[in-house]
DNA sequence: TGCGTCGGTTGACCTGGATCAATGCGGTTC
DNA sequence: GAACCGCATTGATCCAGGTCAACCGACGCA
């Protein structure tokens, strides 16, 4: 684990007096912070407590069930996969991480991480140590107040999984989901490429794997999607919003 | 709404220095800060930024999805509904709020609340500012944890609605939890009121009320539980907790 | 005391998606 | 390039739970 401070990729930015501030591009807290506009040396006190964990190879995991919570993490590249097992030894996938998003969060409460989180393609990570980023919150009301819209904002999050939808509404809104979420990094929201396993997407939205395939199929005749393999493309995303509309409500 | 302070019910706590703190007896964030050993002077800041709200009757809403948000609230007495409408205006049930629990925690990211809450019969609520709260919570490092691990209990929360659980599985693990959460605030664990009906509990569960009722019949004819009405009594806890077992998984 | 209403219960039937069972098909290994 | 392996696809069957419809029983009201 590199000791503290910043790798690459970063990203250049003036501070108030002409200085440069150097911050990894996908570090959420880090880009929050900036945009509500904090002095240089408070950019520095929050720059000093993340550290860059060396990448995780696909497979590997970056914490398990009931390991110690020190520290949330924010993706910066690649795909996270949080899941547990059931009673009977079976895998429940709880979520996907694409890159700027945060993994963690859910630790706080109990101290201790109440699921797997595993790499599904090489991943990289923003380490912050908790029990720092609390204490300087103290002092940065900015900071404390993106850590109460971060937690809240995931309280909202089992929208795909609440509710009774059918199969083809899930997965509609499954792949509308990625879409914004990829454009929300800058990326394109038509053409993309899988980094889950079929049986993890099913296992995801509850369903079994043969029916992903088949409604996968069904998409692609009706000309919604273009799928092959792990690649995807939304041909027609209204369509698939409109499919979408009644599990994400907007 | 009262201007501010605690009404009734109060719990006398002796502080440091002999004098009296008054405390609103089901209010979460007053007892657990008060666990955690502040001294007087911040306990009465707390306690200022507190108000009892005027009884909500039953079916009066206490927030309607989209409204401002500007405090949360804890659940002195009664029970309350949240949920949303769908696009056709179906009732989508999100969850039910017993005494002592907290209420409006998803409402921080947007500011606004996302979902509508209702009384179900008389309800008595502590109101919290949320601006407030934060504020203090710069000064008060326990109450910044207290907050942090509230929001962080709730992204779990959703454990009940996840995962593809049989109906029986789903039904066993409502009543276990439900019973779980009232023996929390001391009461009876195997006898209680429902306050909610059945096609809530239904709509909660992602079931239709008939198969609610169906179940609960199967439940007393195999001596698992006694209904009457909305008078229930869990006769054999032990085994509905084992039906329960892969929904709550511990 | 009869009537209406609304939540709850029960029965009969139907269907979406799970399950089971093959088969296909890239990729990797030798 | 043959053999293998794991994921993905496709087809055939089954069933948990939804839906529709009828009925019940508690409560309020005139």
């Amino acid at each position: 684990m590199t000791p503290s401070g910043h790798g690459q990729p970063r990203r250049t930015l003036l501070a108030d007096d002409g200085d440069e501030v150097h911050f990894c591009s996908t570090c959420a807290f880090s880009s929050a912070c900036l945009e509500q506009g904090y002095d240089k040396e408070r950019l520095r006190e929050l720059h000093v407590l993340v550290e860059h964990a060396p990448p995780f190879r696909e497979g590997e995991h970056i914490f398990r069930e009931g390991d110690t919570f020190d520290a949330i993490a924010a993706v910066r590249s690649g795909t996270v996969k949080t899941y547990v097992t059931d009673l009977e030894g079976r895998e429940q996938v709880l979520g996907f991480f694409l890159p700027g998003e945060v993994i963690g969060l859910n630790a706080i409460s109990s101290a201790r991480y109440p699921c797997n989180a595993v790499a599904l393609e090489t991943v990289l990570l923003c380490r912050f140590s908790f029990p720092r980023m609390a204490t300087l919150a103290t002092r940065m009301p900015g900071l404390q107040q993106q850590l109460f819209r971060l937690l809240s904002e995931d309280i909202g999050k089992a929208n795909l999984l609440t509710g009774d939808f059918t199969a083809e509404e899930r997965l509609a809104a499954f792949l509308a989901v990625l879409s914004r979420r990829y454009a929300a990094r800058g990326l394109s929201p038509t053409r993309f490429r899988l980094a889950m396993a079929r049986t993890d997407i099913a296992n995801y939205l509850r369903l079994a794997a043969e029916t992903v395939s088949r409604i996968l199929r069904r998409f692609q005749d009706d000309g919604l999607i273009r799928v092959d393999r792990r690649e995807i493309e939304l041909v027609d995303l209204p369509r698939l919003e409109r499919l979408a509309r009644s599990v994400l409500r907007n």
